[in-house]
DNA sequence: CTGTTATCGAACAACTTGTTTGATAATATT
DNA sequence: AATATTATCAAACAAGTTGTTCGATAACAG
């Protein structure tokens, strides 16, 4: 990829991170973007088609970066520190969040956001069905399945969503045993 | 309040909540609005200032009916049943919603519309707290306040929203239980 | 019957979106 | 090093949206 697209793009979405931790994902508009990240207004739409697809592309590539090296690093510590790490994928996303080499907090405290939660959720959707076996004997019976799934998936966002909205006082470690102590 | 204003008000909120069940929140314009409600520009913006104080309102509307009528339910049951029926409010929730006398469940099948999940999720928060007490028994130690309630709150919403989208198969009664597995 | 008030249609400026233009400058190719 | 390609830019553009203003009309209240 030319140089050039690549410091647009980036100045793109880094003047959208910096506008959505200040507003409204709705009331941000592509002027906002293309004035806070100094491009001209064609250059914007030869990159996205429109405002929704660049937070689109923005989140594939966040989540790119956070789900990847996660899986990544699991797998490598699936070698070390044996299966039965329970949560051990859990707190890696939480310490990796914290650390904020992606902007991922940012997006989660922003209100009015919901398209990126959505993507985020099918993220964390994956996450946990790889992981489902973690949950196996704590599941009530009787109950469905994908009933069960979008249960730990939620209570995962929430109480990360949680964690972020109480300014991150807890360490991952206190966190994450949260996170297992509800499901 | 004046029969005419009375009408239009109606007629707005009806038109919202049909184009709300057919597409995006954000999507939706007010030309579109005062069009299906088959009224005058101007009169639109003496009702409403804007597109998001509409919605506020409607939430307002709606909740009151859903909620006070819940409340005002339960206290009456609350004196025949005795109290030791756990999570009796939350099987009237559930069949007040599946009735649909209000257009609740319209409004939280249609994709993109936090804001009225934002203050459903704060009057869900009030009756939760109200009822922390049938919940007591199986909140882990050592746990924030808060964040246990965070957690019942986001679970009952959950549960509504799971029972939506899978085209409220189950009754009511079925949905209760499976809520209350869950916490 | 009379004064008040809600609605209407039309027009309006300000703003937003997404596209098109031709010129310029940074890359890639040979 | 010379040339071809391609990204960027500023400016202008039509189409659509927002929120306001106006005078005329009709519904309502006393």
């Amino acid at each position: 990829m030319d140089r050039r697209q690549r410091k647009t793009r980036e100045a793109i979405f880094n003047a959208f991170i910096l506008l959505l931790s200040k507003k409204n994902y709705n009331h941000i508009t592509v002027g906002e973007i293309i004035e806070v990240a100094n491009i001209g207004r064609a250059t914007f739409y030869s990159h996205f088609e429109t405002k929704d697809y660049l937070l689109k592309d923005l989140c594939v590539e966040l989540f790119d970066h956070l789900f990847n090296t996660e899986k990544n690093e699991a797998t490598d510590n699936h070698n070390i520190f044996h299966c039965d790490m329970h949560g051990s994928v859990f707190l890696h996303l939480f310490k990796h969040i914290k650390k904020n080499d992606n902007n991922i907090y940012k997006l989660l405290s922003s209100k009015n956001n919901e398209l990126f939660l959505e993507y985020f959720k099918n993220e964390v959707r994956v996450l946990i069905i790889e992981h489902l076996s973690d949950f196996e004997d704590r599941k009530p019976k009787n109950i469905p399945e994908d009933f069960w799934i979008n249960h730990i998936t939620s209570t995962f966002i929430e109480t990360l969503r949680w964690w972020i909205e109480s300014k991150m006082k807890q360490t991952p470690e206190t966190i994450t045993e949260y996170f297992l102590l509800l499901v």
